[in-house]
DNA sequence: GGTGCATATAGACGGCCATCTATGTAATAA
DNA sequence: TTATTACATAGATGGCCGTCTATATGCACC
């Protein structure tokens, strides 16, 4: 279970679209279906099925199958790297970045 | 010198150019005039002014006028807030967050 | 095996944006 | 004041991407 970090490039990417970050937000804390996530978004079940592809490639959700059911959830400790490494290149002599010293972007 | 926080969607659109953030790394910790900055970055000197204007807009960067030239450098503590945010929105459960919740995002 | 539900894929389309060249503007120097 | 340097702005262009409709795939239940 090693959360590897990415581009910082990719990861911003990733998450500069707000229906991409609604979506996220949608499973955060839980596993949830498509067509659960779906209702929570104004857009297509194709367009949510094409950003849960983009979020599964980048590493940003995990994935479950069950039967007809696909679960995905918010992959938070991946985040948590990704936003370290943005912390520790562009805001090094931040006091954020200080508090974050003890826990090493890897 | 508040340093209030942006829209997470906002943000990650701003980072979400390799050659927004090679200009952020440029100026990171020290202040640059715009030819030195054009000279670390591959595109031309109206794509780069273009960058910073957006950069700008965003309050990513301060500005400081001196005679002919106009120097930047990276606002480290805005891009730690907006990191924060994002942390605390979409890395809630994380370790990393923990470690945050002494400095509200406010 | 056929029907219905859940999700993914394909293809098309429109809009946004990163880039360029050309030019404007302002400050300093000769 | 003319020239030069530093930077910004304007306008055009090409490519990427978010969205849609239509369709495929795959599973479950009858």
């Amino acid at each position: 279970m090693k959360t590897k970090s990415m581009d910082p490039v990719a990861f911003a990417k990733v998450l500069a679209d707000p229906t991409r970050q609604q979506i996220m937000q949608s499973c955060c804390c839980e596993w949830k279906n498509v067509n659960e996530i779906v209702k929570t978004v104004k857009v297509s079940q194709p367009t949510v099925s094409h950003h849960l592809a983009l979020l599964r490639e980048a590493e940003l959700v995990q994935v479950r199958e069950e039967g007809k059911n696909t679960y995905y959830t918010l992959n938070q400790e991946k985040v948590a790297m990704c936003c370290g490494q943005l912390i520790s290149t562009f805001a090094p002599e931040s006091k954020v970045a200080e508090q974050l010293q003890a826990a090493p972007t890897k």
